[in-house]
DNA sequence: CATGAATGAGGGTTCATTCAT
DNA sequence: GATGAATGAACCCTCATTCAT
């Protein structure tokens, strides 16, 4: 064991750190093409090119295209979920003020930068990579609709709200983020809808459906 | 004479009926491949097996792998937007009933049958046939989202409703039926949601925040 | 055999002249298709359409499209050496003026007709057919240097020619027409050259080389 | 450090010398096979065999089979025009000697190499290439027809032709190597010729036609 | 460790040939 | 006879993966 290590230390031309590094150079790189392309089309010729590295370099680091796409989506998601975990659920704030930090944290953290394409990259693929969709559905789908279903069970408890809808199906409370994500990366572009506004306004007519003296 | 042009003149050795019926078997197949490999995944052998015809077969009907999945799209989607728009602005009955008889008509008419797998794909692979994202959008969604439009102003017009959140956003309409969608498709074996309880419940709470005297 | 010659005779809407028409047809059909794209890349379903049938037609005439092939050369080829052998060969006439006659034919009746296109397909596909090359050196190239041998022969029997080259090898004397055929099909487009006057200047050389008494 | 540049900027794995043999060996190989099907019916997967290489190893080094027809012509024409006019023109020797230098240069140079296959190749595909034949023509035809018009007209000059026929139509003294050309491919199999005694006798032919005093 | 040349299985597309009508 | 829809073998090209250097 002891030898074993000198051996590896001989020439630790790349400690553990660097390697780490270049894997997320090539993860980075990935996600580049994985986005533009799709998985299927996606060619590591060009991942290696992006990532400046060999082809065969990224078998170094991963045993497949396959486990690269897997290895991508694990690294990017997961990590928002938590820091919402800590934050949203303050219980000295009321549950719409909770409600809308935790919109605030999704379009911010979220829908404004790359893990939004991360979250398409993975709807457009999961029916090909079921065991994808299962982590997805575990780590993030669980856990958001956790804290959504927290959020609303406290606002009826303290007779903030009137009813208990969003508890039961949390997911009608972050529709209309999923569709924000899509019309982005679909019709942004020949249709440009304001998205913020879009989700203020559903803030708004979630308020008055649920809260007792609306404000 | 007569006789010979009877010759010439006589019907298709398949009749035009014939040959869209086989056509729409190959659509059939394809969409079952398609939706089960995504688009470069899906091999055109088993296209043409599911079919039960020989691969060259295929290029009789439609001439690539690409216009074969165009041709497909194109088919699943408008007919029933159409159907909507002559049946859904009744002015006799309310905007309740009327955006009721719209999410009756999208869960039986789309989410129910074969057209929420067309939806699906061309969600999935929209991103690689811009165009086809294009074609949807003004034949489905510009022309759905009108639908949407045109009975939340007659709701605010009538004094039905109190506000216009809805016409200025009717995509927070129907996020939830497009939640089902995904949800049924990505997460519905091993976490199984009663749509039809969600999509019911969403049509509550958006009554409770826009009626002016809910009922 | 009376009864079956009966049964064919009910309904002789073709008769065999019909039937060689509609043959000719498909030949002259297929020479322009085979010129225009070389054996390899001739599609049938083109030549089918060309001569106005359906493509399972032509299996009707021929059992295959390298016998279609083999036919068309077949039918192009040996009919003017037949001409030539009977007019050429002219005891009245001066071995000069046989040559000039052989010339006059070469020109009119092969360099500038659809025979020299024949001949260009022949030589563009010979090595892929060599059973058709034996037979287009038996029916023409043999035939054709005879004749040669035989003018050349006689000009030096009768004193007219000093010596016995031609006689020797008479492809010399036709080696000038062979570069007008392919100069015509390759390169004249480009770079025009006055073909009559190359081969009267060939002709003009021959008789100064040949002739006891040049006139 | 310099250890580290030395890994980076080491010689490429294959040196560009041996990459060029490869491609020879690509060449080659590709050759026989078109020679023996024809550009159309040559399959990439013989070429590869011949080589002894992998399918995929051939568009490493050309992109297409086209690429390839073309690559391999161009390889094989040019060079020996370039030696001819090197060493023909040379004004201390007679226009005859000069001529008989050219055809012991096209003997022994063309016609007797792998550069007549690839004559022969071009002659036989050029219709379904244009565009090599214009490289071919501008290459090879134009400037072998300089030299040719070249001794013609320093024969004329210098009082050792009588006339100039061959300035005006150079094509006329090679016509009978094109003769050579095509005969040894297509019928020197079953009626062999003397290829030699017939261009020694062409030339023989052309000095009686040509010189002033016939030696 | 890193490289990138080499591999070869795989798939979209074509088209000569067949055969039911 | 004539048709043309159907067939399926064949072939060019791609690209994930391997491995000698």
């Amino acid at each position: 064991m002891t030898a074993r290590r000198q051996a590896k230390r001989r020439a630790p031309a790349r400690s553990e750190s660097e390697r780490q590094a270049k894997l997320q150079t090539i993860l980075d790189a990935a996600l580049d093409i994985f986005l533009e392309k799709g998985f299927a089309d996606a060619r590591l010729d060009d991942v290696a090119a992006r990532a400046g590295v060999a082809k065969g370099t990224l078998y170094l680091y991963v045993p497949s295209k396959q486990a690269l796409f897997e290895a991508l989506v694990r690294s990017g998601i997961g990590g928002p979920v938590g820091a919402i975990e800590q934050k949203v659920p303050d219980p000295d704030i009321s549950a719409e003020d909770q409600l809308r930090a935790l919109f605030l944290f999704l379009r911010t953290e979220i829908l404004g930068t790359r893990r939004r394409d991360i979250v398409r990259l993975l709807l457009m693929e999961a029916s090909r990579f079921p065991e994808l969709a299962e982590v997805y559905h575990r780590e993030v789908i669980v856990r958001g609709l956790r804290i959504l279903r927290g959020i609303a069970e406290r606002g009826v408890a303290r007779g903030e709200f009137r009813s208990d809808e969003i508890a039961r199906f949390p997911q009608l409370a972050i529709a209309p983020a999923l569709v924000a994500l899509l019309w982005t990366s679909l019709f942004q572009r020949f249709d440009p809808v304001d998205i913020e506004a879009m989700l203020e306004t559903h803030l708004t007519l979630l308020m008055k459906a649920l809260k007792r003296h609306p404000s």
